[in-house]
DNA sequence: TATGGAAATGAAAATCATTTTCATTTGTGA
DNA sequence: TCACAAATGAAAATGATTTTCATTTCCATA
């Protein structure tokens, strides 16, 4: 098993906590920095496996890694445009704490999206 | 634009109304009718055009169609054992909506699941 | 300092779902 | 019957992700 490459980390961090190994790659391509997507995909999959980001998916199922403790919000997406409002979803994470302790589920962690049409 | 092929439908809603496009093509295959797997794609997206079917992902982004008018439900996924609970979400349809109108978006629809582990 | 093995790296190939291309078949109205 | 639009599906293309495998980098120890 392999350990983070650390630059991968800072460098989504400066991606803004939230993007996809592509995007990854590419910023550090484009910052000069030496490295192949393999080392990124290994280095987000362990970020992943050491809880330090979490996983989750584009409408095109795209994986996009997201830094844990970043501000935790929701999206409201244009089924159209694209276009990408956050929310905050306080109502969420108390239904989802509910539903988790009423089944008896621990570490628990979940995903909320929202799409439409916007205006 | 291509209309769905009826037996794809019916597929869908043999299977349980919730497949992945692969598995419906797998299930007609095995069940003897002739097909491709490229109408198959086409007649889900058609579908979801006419939105008598909606789209999710799966946790490796493998796209899944359910049938609308399912009665519409949540899960709640073990991270370790990967066994599923459906749940029921009042409280996620009501923020779903208000967010929506807050922010002036029509047509609205969203997904939200809970994962963590299972005793 | 030399050395042997473990961990990290990355190029290229493999995988897999999905989409596109394109030639063929089917259905339908005139 | 004819012409044309819609439907079909095989095969190729695409794009993200994973695997393979040979090479390089680290490091502890002789």
């Amino acid at each position: 098993m392999s350990r983070s490459n650390p630059r991968v980390l800072s460098t989504l961090e400066r991606a803004g906590g939230f993007a996809s190994a592509q995007e990854v790659y590419r910023l550090m391509q484009r910052e000069g920095e030496s490295i192949g997507l393999t080392t990124v995909y290994r280095s987000l999959q362990s970020l992943v496996n050491d809880k330090v980001v979490d996983v989750l998916r584009r409408e095109d199922g795209e994986a996009i890694y997201r830094l844990c403790g970043e501000a935790h919000h929701h999206h409201l997406v244009c089924k159209g445009c694209g276009d990408t409002v956050e929310i905050e979803g306080g109502a969420i994470e108390k239904w989802a704490k509910m539903m988790a302790e009423e089944h008896g589920f621990r570490e628990v962690g979940h995903t909320a999206e929202i799409f439409g049409l916007c205006a």
